[in-house]
DNA sequence: AAGCCTTGTGCAACAAGTTGCAAAAAACGT
DNA sequence: ACGTTTTTTGCAACTTGTTGCACAAGGCTT
């Protein structure tokens, strides 16, 4: 229910065409709200049709050509509108969660390599953050940059987290795996 | 893609009705893969459908009438194979995080009290999963156990998280609020 | 200039999740 | 015994997200 916000958001900061929107989403926003290039696509179409965005003026705009747009007042106002009312937090929907609470009733073959896989993956992210943050955050001044300092700050918390819980996971998993218990399979019906 | 997995798992822990599950996917399951009760029937019917699951037999089964499902071999044995394969963990989508970016170009009219909002709520699930370590793990005895109280420890990680995040984000925007920049409002256009 | 790669836009079909409502059975009050 | 509420199941329509592909323009290569 928010994307055309996220998109109304990172035009805001600045008027771009589809395919610039899809690569800023794949770096900064898409951190925390992801969107494939379909998505952005149909979404900037009903975007302009509301009114809320406009395409800048080009020659003969025509498909494989490169549209930019840009936000209308109307834009503006509906995404002040949304941003002062509230959202619910939603709950968290983690597969490798799920698939713990599965091995716990199905075995936990290959258990350990998974935790492993994301634990890289995760460290991976977090020193992604971190590059970010000693770039482009030396010592945040307006409150622009501060509150997206703020933001990045929560992804570099969420990834520092999971990396915690991942070694604890890790160390569990394997003090299991001598002792007690079932061995790894299930014991089968 | 695995809301079936998830569904699963709950049965092998208990065979169950359809509202039976959505109760307990409210509670425990849900907490990292929630569903509404339309979700767990249209399932239940393509799992049954599948071969998965069957219903425990009744008199007559009809409409308004319980109908429990347990797991069959087959289920089973989708299940392991879905947990002993790959799940990538997907990027985070979280709203408020949105809002703060949206925040930065719009104006912060109501953050705090959203950020307080927040805080609150993630108070209260922290300790209703503090509640439910203390009373239903003692001293973790057996894998399975262990493994579900793995998962607990990542919901109270987690909230833990987002309650010291959220105090830092509180003490960063009350101290912007004084001070330079805008002042609550956009800079309007 | 013919062929090919990249950039950019978009359709269509599908899968997953949400919302609103309806309808059968059972429980309950009076 | 009758109407009301609660429990339980489910349909239908909608929104959101995903996947695979197609098509246009322009640059690059030989």
């Amino acid at each position: 229910m928010s994307l055309p916000h996220a998109i109304l958001t990172a035009l805001l900061e600045k008027p771009s065409s589809g395919l610039e929107l899809t690569r800023r989403f794949d770096r900064s926003i898409g951190y925390f709200w992801s969107a494939t290039h379909q998505q952005i696509y149909r979404e900037l179409g009903k975007l302009e049709q509301a009114g809320l965005i406009r395409a800048l003026p080009s020659d003969q705009p025509s498909r494989g050509q490169k549209k930019e747009f840009e936000v209308l007042p109307a834009g503006r106002t509906e995404l002040t509108r949304w941003a002062s009312g509230e959202q619910d937090p939603k709950p968290i929907r983690d597969a490798l969660l799920l698939r713990l609470r599965a091995a716990a009733v199905v075995g936990r073959t290959g258990l350990d390599e998974e935790l492993r896989r994301h634990l890289t993956l995760h460290r991976r992210q977090l020193a992604e953050y971190q590059g970010i943050e000693d770039r482009d955050f030396g010592a945040a001044a307006d409150p622009e940059d501060r509150l997206r300092r703020l933001v990045l700050r929560a992804g570099i918390g969420l990834e520092t987290f999971w990396v915690q819980w991942l070694e604890e996971a890790l160390a569990e998993v394997a003090d299991m795996e001598g002792a007690p218990g079932e061995p790894g399979a299930p014991r089968q019906v």
